[in-house]
DNA sequence: CTAATTAGATAACCGGGTTTCATAATTTGT
DNA sequence: ACAAATTATGAAACCCGGTTATCTAATTAG
């Protein structure tokens, strides 16, 4: 109860910008002031805030004491696996992304290898957020791969290097804070899902599953994958396998597929075949209306299992648009003979899915190794569009970025 | 927290089917010993508990109080309505089935007919309890058919008189208590996991998600239907379609199936096809095989889906066990080229899934009408083979049953 | 320099639990 | 028969975490 304050007040401290007193985070919070006052002491403590000048006085009376959030007082790593590159962004404490790199993975690369590209990418692009590695809170990764309920992959066609090895325990290891491994498509849904059901503002009250807490996500690319989300939770089942469909002998989304791999006709990639269409060409539009025929069937047994509100599509594919969605919508409504359907929709995130769910989900599940207390929600809805714009230097020309521990405990 | 302290005295209390002491219930619950006079002194007021005799003095010492359930101070009905039949059991507090009724229903019989001959045979089956109707507290009733969330029958083959009807609505308002009515296919599959789920002996400790509360029940009859259970609670979905593959365009379980009704080449039934194939007949054998073979990608892709544990198959063609278990799980097993594989199993409730979903499913969700406190566990393992034995008449022959309120106060 | 204003600190209270202790109602022992 | 032992009960005191109410401190306005 102490706890579930304590992470209230935090998230107001860190949502609201400015420093705040805490007559202010009383209102804020719904709780009396007392009760605050104490939560403040607890976080002066043990949690990333600390008390600021006052801002300045609006009229008479004594001056209130006012606190801060320390957004800069550590960093957290969210990581996309590919199979021929690592992509990491770097949070801090307030979720802003204040650093980033990449880096190529060589074809034919052992996993340890692979193992030493993701430490070296995480290390440069902490230095890039001008902290230090110590000040690494936690990190998120996403794996292009099938997780058995250890954190081992067992199943991958992108990182074949990395079968049998379980990643979250070498790099907690290495970086000694909790390191969390998922499945990226799985992540990718999950960013969905919590983009959409929270309404960009603030965590919403706790009530009971909506149909909100529920979607389908779909990859269309290179590859087809789904993901589901249930009570607004990653549903992963008995073997971690839900969704993986690809383990379903006999199971080929379409015809000429293979290994989950899509195959065009008339051009290259997915991406022309919806450009040529797009353009008049009758025998590309064909394909997609055939594809969308052909993988509807199994869209809609998924869909009807589950009966989601909402099928999100990601991928490649997905950057065609309503060219995808309105031929792919049809050909599923038309499978069911049901009053209400899904809703067919383009992912919000494109391809910055799984990192945004790697560090949603980080920010979630290790609250308590990041703020210092738990069930600090994450700040979802600030995310979208943040992964490869300029980066925000708010926080830098405030207080100057903070090289170390030592530095940053001097410039209280 | 009061309220949860109440649930889990009430529930030793009832489960105990002896006057307890006060000390013997804080032991029980772990709580102290003013606690749970505070709680014993609400129930008194509250709920079905009334002070007993001391049971005996075993030694020296001032006699203790005891207290007992009142399991004979209401009634719950558990309702299976069929397309030609309506099968009611009438539960006492402490869940025992005192009492039961069923009835033929007329085929061509309208809707408010239907609700007709349910109202009776309820009253039958809880006058034979020995109650009077005013004694109901809720009843649940498990429906062939789709329901919408208004309650609302939208589709049933087996009752087409009921579509458009809210028996709910309906029957409450005749029965003056709240009537839970939901999918009879969801309701068996609930009960199946409750009684798996729960280790025979009380409730467990509410943990998190574990893989023992997902399953799949599969009705294999004269039709095919699925349900889905996850997180312990009933996959309902968007539109409340969650497993009604049956809606889905094409979606045939078999060749041979129509409007989800099975047919069979070499013999009548499935059961008689399963005998012959038990008394060495090749083709109905090879009839079998191949049904597995026809239905099992269904099961496959619904399984991978949400990857369950356990997927429980019932329904007419259960009673074939080994018979039918054996080359479905082959078939199925053979579509998944994963390391985890579900088991499959038949049901442990037979034909009474329904009946017992419904009464424990009302049980669970109306805890507060029936025993004016909420929260209290059904006794989810004390039903299977209650349903169809003779009478338990142990609360009978103990207290003269209560033919009506009035009779009842008197006999404190 | 006083009054007004506003924030911080302290105290009193409340609900729901726990522990502690005095008291009541028995049986056992002499 | 009566004291001693035994056991349950009921009341009181305490703790925790919140609330409201009140007093005190720090500042500005006039």
């Amino acid at each position: 109860m102490r706890r579930a304050n304590a992470a209230a007040c935090l998230a107001v401290l860190r949502d609201q910008e400015r420093p705040l007193t805490i007559a202010e985070l009383a209102v804020a919070t719904g709780l009396a002031r007392p009760t605050v006052e104490a939560v403040i002491g607890d976080l002066l403590e043990t949690g990333p805030v600390r008390p600021a000048r006052p801002q300045r006085s609006p009229g008479a009376g004594r001056p209130a004491r006012a606190y801060t959030f320390t957004a800069d007082a550590g960093r957290v790593a969210g990581i996309d696996i590919g199979s021929g590159s690592v992509r990491v962004r770097i949070a801090d404490l307030a979720g802003e992304i204040v650093g980033r790199a990449e880096a190529i993975v060589p074809a034919g690369i052992d996993g340890s290898g692979r193992l030493r590209v993701v430490r070296g990418t995480v290390r440069q692009a902490i230095r890039a957020s001008g902290a230090a590695p110590a000040d690494l809170r936690a990190a998120g990764i996403g794996v292009p791969g099938i997780l058995d309920h250890g954190g081992r992959i067992t199943q991958s066609l992108a990182v074949p290097d990395w079968i049998g090895v379980d990643p979250a325990d070498r790099l907690s290891a290495s970086w000694d804070c909790p390191v969390l491994v998922e499945n990226d498509i799985k992540l990718a849904a999950l960013a969905e899902q919590r983009l959409r059901a929270e309404p960009a503002g603030g965590a919403r009250p706790g009530s009971g599953a909506t149909s909100d807490d529920d979607l389908i996500f779909l990859q269309i690319g290179h590859r087809i994958s789904a993901a589901l989300i249930m009570n607004g939770a990653i549903l992963q089942g008995r073997h971690r396998l839900a969704g993986e469909l690809g383990s379903l002998r006999g199971m080929r989304w379409t015809e000429s597929s293979k290994r989950g791999r899509l195959h065009w006709r008339t051009a290259r990639t997915g991406q022309q075949v919806f450009a040529r269409a797009r353009e008049g060409d009758r025998r590309a539009a064909a394909e997609i209306t055939e594809f969308c025929a052909e993988i509807a069937p199994k869209i809609a047994i998924i869909a009807l299992t589950v009966d989601p509100a909402l099928i999100v599509i990601g991928g490649g594919l997905s950057r065609a648009g309503d060219d995808l969605i309105a031929p792919l919508t049809e050909a599923v409504h038309r499978m069911l003979m049901t009053d209400g359907k899904p809703v067919i929709t383009t992912s919000l995130l494109k391809s910055n899915g799984t990192l945004c769910g790697a560090l949603g989900s980080t920010f979630e599940t290790h609250s308590t190794q990041i703020f210092g207390v738990p069930g600090v929600p994450p700040r979802w809805h600030r995310w979208p569009g943040t992964f490869d714009g300029p980066l925000s230097d708010a926080p830098v020309s405030e207080a100057p970025a903070v090289p170390d521990r030592s530095t940053k405990r001097m410039s209280r």
